[in-house]
DNA sequence: GTTCGGATCTC
DNA sequence: ATCGTAG
DNA sequence: CTACGATGAGATCCGAAC
């Protein structure tokens, strides 16, 4: 298949709101696809690459050699060169990659460009990725959305799926099954503002519930079978190598195959959790350099789920089932604290409990769900307290693409008492209706004092009151301080400038926690 | 050898 | 990660 | 209820420039 055709589908994908009229344009792009592309179609028809990472992005794209008038490029071609620029490493390989795209880019239409740029980036933004082209694929291979989408759950990707549809059908995808070794997706959770919240949307505690300690680490699924561990992280990423501590404990554990699912983090050793910084930079290290530098604490598993314990695939087992697994197999010390109850008032107690421990807040988790793997379904909900600040907006960015024409994303700052001025601690375009942006596009242009293509700096005088999950150390901001999270919970007429919180005020967020 | 920018990952 | 919008 | 799009901070790794 030519990119071209590619292309022009993401044209009509891109130019329509209509869902069917997406999915329709994509299956009738995958049924003209050769049995030898389909992976790279289905791939590129969801705007994506083959490539995890291709050591390409916007910067190296913001100039192109002149188009090509005619298009002769063929998907299977571009994957091919796509493949080979990933590869290259050593001196001068961001030469050597830099050539190789204005080659590439040089044989591409205009269109063709700008899709190729878009698919690089990963900011194509026609309207539909993975889940549409799943239904895409449901169609042109007959068979139902449900069957693709739990093979892809299975497989962890689309792509194979999508392979196995189109040339076996029905048959072919009832193959995927959960496995040892082959990574799923994680199972992801809605949120609550309250634990209240959490507590009415599973029901109300007419069944007895779980709560979970929420820990403020990075997502880890353990594969174990026999000797041989597979860590990997939400996107399924494998991390085995960096994890040693992590892999020893999985190992020992009394099964043969087990898949795990739990939550990676430092210790201090006092015990309680570190800063997600630090957990974050002792698992991106990698073993080696983790082992030859002290470190305050090793990296310490807890785990609260399990998907398979040797013969017996517990997926579709009730929650209840599968922890009663989970409890007989690991260490309570390996285990995420959770509490069963039926008792709203003890799951507030537990949640108490929680943060003073030093962790981010709770897990609300139905007893009766099967694992819904990749869905961010409504058996688990999530419950971290909330702080607000009252900042001073300093400069706004220009909004692009949905935003375009609105002033977006505001830049933060806190009074600073001993200057008089104020002190930047972060942006956030979040928490923006359409009518506030309408708002704030009017007020900030009146408050404008300079402005640049892309920054409108304001006299600092409109306050907005900022929700925020906590406070980091920065070394980007003059503060030493970031806001983790922050979204926009309203603007705020009743205060003036000199009436918002603090540099000290922020601060001490970060000894509080 | 040190500093800086870009890409890519985590949350 | 969070959030608002649209389907 | 689901999917999508607009964007946040920090950390590391690698290569290039100084």
């Amino acid at each position: 298949m030519r990119l071209a055709e590619v292309v022009a589908t993401s044209a009509v994908v891109a130019s329509t709101r209509s869902r069917k009229a997406k999915v329709a344009a994509l299956a009738q792009a995958l049924a003209r696809a050769e049995p030898d592309e389909i992976e790279t179609v289905t791939a590129y028809l969801s705007g994506a690459l083959r490539q995890r990472r291709v050591g390409v992005g916007w910067r190296s794209l913001m100039e192109l050699p002149e188009p090509a008038g005619s298009p002769s490029l063929g998907v299977a071609e571009v994957h091919d060169r796509l493949e080979e620029i990933s590869r290259f490493t050593g001196a001068g390989s961001q030469a050597a990659r830099s050539a190789a795209v204005a080659e590439l880019f040089g044989r591409a239409t205009a269109e063709e460009q700008s899709w190729l740029r878009g698919a690089i980036t990963g900011e194509l933004r026609q309207g539909a990725s993975d889940a549409l082209v799943q239904d895409a694929v449901a169609a042109a291979a007959g068979v139902t959305v449900a069957q693709v989408r739990r093979a892809a759950m299975f497989a962890g990707a689309t792509l194979p799926v999508a392979v196995a549809a189109l040339s076996g059908g029905a048959a072919a995808l009832a193959e995927f099954r959960l496995q040892v070794g082959r990574p799923v997706l994680p199972m992801l959770a809605s949120s609550a503002p309250d634990l209240d919240g959490a507590w009415e949307k599973l029901g109300g505690g007419r069944a007895p519930l779980a709560v979970d300690h929420k820990l403020d680490g990075i997502r880890i699924q353990a594969h174990k079978d026999g000797d041989r561990v597979l860590l990997v992280t939400r996107s399924l990423e494998d991390i085995t190598d960096r994890l040693p501590d992590v892999v020893a404990v999985v190992r020992a554990l009394p099964a043969e195959r087990v898949v795990l699912d739990g939550e990676a983090l430092a210790l201090g050793p006092d015990g309680r959790p570190r800063p997600f910084q630090e957990t974050a930079s002792l698992t991106s290290t990698g073993a080696t350099a983790a082992a030859a530098v002290p470190r305050p604490g090793a990296i310490t598993p807890y785990f609260f789920d399990l998907l398979l314990r040797d013969d017996a695939d517990l997926l579709d087992a009730p929650a209840s089932e599968r922890w009663r697994h989970l409890e007989e197999l690991v260490p309570t010390a390996q285990r995420v604290p959770r509490l069963l109850t039926d008792d709203a008032e003890a799951a507030r107690a537990f949640l108490a409990g929680a943060i003073a421990a030093g962790q981010e807040g709770v897990v609300v988790k139905s007893t009766d769900a099967p694992y819904a793997a990749g869905r961010r379904g409504s058996a688990w909900v999530k419950v971290k307290p909330v702080h607000t600040l009252d900042l001073v907006v300093l400069a706004v960015e220009r909004g692009s693409g949905r935003r375009r024409g609105w002033l977006s994303n505001i830049h933060l700052g806190a009074r600073d008492p001993e200057t008089g001025g104020f002190v930047m601690l972060g942006k956030t375009f979040k928490g923006m209706t359409d009518e506030m942006l309408a708002w704030q596009t009017e007020r900030f242009e009146e408050l404008a004092t300079e402005r640049d293509d892309w920054v409108v700096h304001v006299r600092p005088e409109q306050v907005v009151e900022i929700a925020f999950d906590g406070i980091q150390r920065s070394t980007r901001y003059p503060g030493g301080v970031a806001l983790r999270f922050a979204r926009v919970l309203r603007y705020r007429d009743d205060k003036t400038a000199g009436e918002a919180d603090t540099i000290d005020t922020v601060r001490s967020f970060l000894t509080a926690g």
